[in-house]
DNA sequence: ATTATCTATAGATCTATAGATAATGC
DNA sequence: ATTATCTATAGATCTATAGATAATGC
């Protein structure tokens, strides 16, 4: 119970060459914190090891201490943008006590404030070649699953249970096309309110999958209240 | 009428270090072919000036004969995916025996196939940091009077005459964003009929404007005619 | 004379590793 | 002993410019 006699920011270790307050983030979080704005303000290519580090109060060689290099940050910060929408979509599937078509807004509200709503538009990243790589498998995986969420709730609507397999594939590539494109309005201009962005986004998603106009306000009450009582 | 005796490929300068095919593309043509493909496959920063000038056959200082430099050859290349669009548009807004949701539907198609047919998914370099700075002001102008076409037939559609301002503005960026987003389909998974998803994506494009779905088949089929009988 | 190309190069990077160092922990 | 950091560096780039050169055109 005794507050030690330690202060708080007293660390392991050699240190820096120049030191920072001791209250800050720990290393990691602000190299990453560092290389998501970077990375989308100035490009992934065009940031050097050198640039992350040293706004990160570190030399850059100290860098590999927390990443194997410029693709592990990257690995890392991609992944954040697609984590928590799984997680969502997982919850969401048990709910059933809520249409699909409710459950489906939702997880495409979610999405698209996870993409539209964070202080850096990482979901730009997702463009880079770079990406294609084997390194990334992990993202990827990731993201197939969450469209698999989308796939899922969707064949289950109202309107999606009367498409074909290709159709449906389709329909779905298209809904997660379109929440996604809160990267590219979000990028050709800045300065939306994310929430309302994300709203009209999940309606539009819901026109998409076929719902018609009239439904579409209690649908996103609906939807509403499954976010709100997520924990 | 004579041949003249001079070769085909007989030009003017210095001959190249390592002599090509005399009937080839020109050599700036060559240079804009190489460069979409290595922006795209290997990134823009990525991507040497040596190596967009010796895939062409040249040597790495005679790309300065045709370019500026790296940027003006981006510039060249945004702006390909944006003019004919804009063509198009000018010209359907005349068309005035045709409803506005049918031009609508063909401007979104005619965008998408732009986006999606082309050899390399150019419409990825829209995201590059760099696109945000000064040196692109043409590209911007240019995909903003693309996005005042998207709005102003909108807003002649029947559904889209009831929206408020603000309404009518958000809708066409989500309209445009759900054409653009194409460009996320392509690089997430290659493979698409580029012809089915861009009716697809015209035909979602006309959903999220409020569209009712008992008039898209009718409509998609007047869409089609007026691409049909354009110039 | 004009043109398209070339060669050469200055100056400025950048990444990843080797190995030293200066703290705390026990 | 462990840890987080440092310094130093090899080797490999890259861009833009200066200035030469080898064709054709007149």
């Amino acid at each position: 119970m005794s507050t030690p006699n330690t202060p708080a920011g007293r660390r392991v270790g050699r240190p820096r060459a120049q030191e920072r307050p001791a209250d800050g983030p720990e290393p990691r979080e602000e190299l990453l914190a560092v290389a998501a704005e970077l990375f989308t303000t100035r490009g992934y290519t065009a940031t050097s090891t050198r640039s992350i580090a040293e706004r990160a109060g570190l030399r850059q060689a100290s860098l590999y201490h927390y990443f194997d290099g410029k693709e592990a940050i990257l690995a890392d910060l991609l992944e954040g943008t697609v984590r928590p929408s799984l997680e969502l979509a997982a919850g969401l599937v048990s709910r059933t006590e809520a249409s699909p078509e409710a459950r489906l807004w939702a997880l495409c509200h979610a999405d698209a404030t996870l993409l539209c709503a964070g202080p850096h538009n990482l979901g730009a990243l997702y463009l880079l070649p770079e990406v294609g790589t084997e390194r990334f498998a992990d993202f990827h995986r990731l993201r197939a699953e969450l469209k698999s969420a989308y796939t899922g709730l969707l064949a289950t609507t109202e309107p999606g249970a009367h498409l074909t397999p290709e159709e449906l594939a389709l329909r779905a590539d298209l809904l997660f096309g379109l929440t996604e494109s809160v990267i590219l309005i979000r990028r050709a201009g800045p300065g939306h309110d994310p929430d309302a962005l994300a709203g009209a986004t999940a309606d539009a998603a819901l026109r998409v999958a076929g719902v018609p106009q009239r439904a579409l306000a209690r649908l996103r009450r609906e939807g509403l209240g499954l976010l709100a009582a997520r924990v």
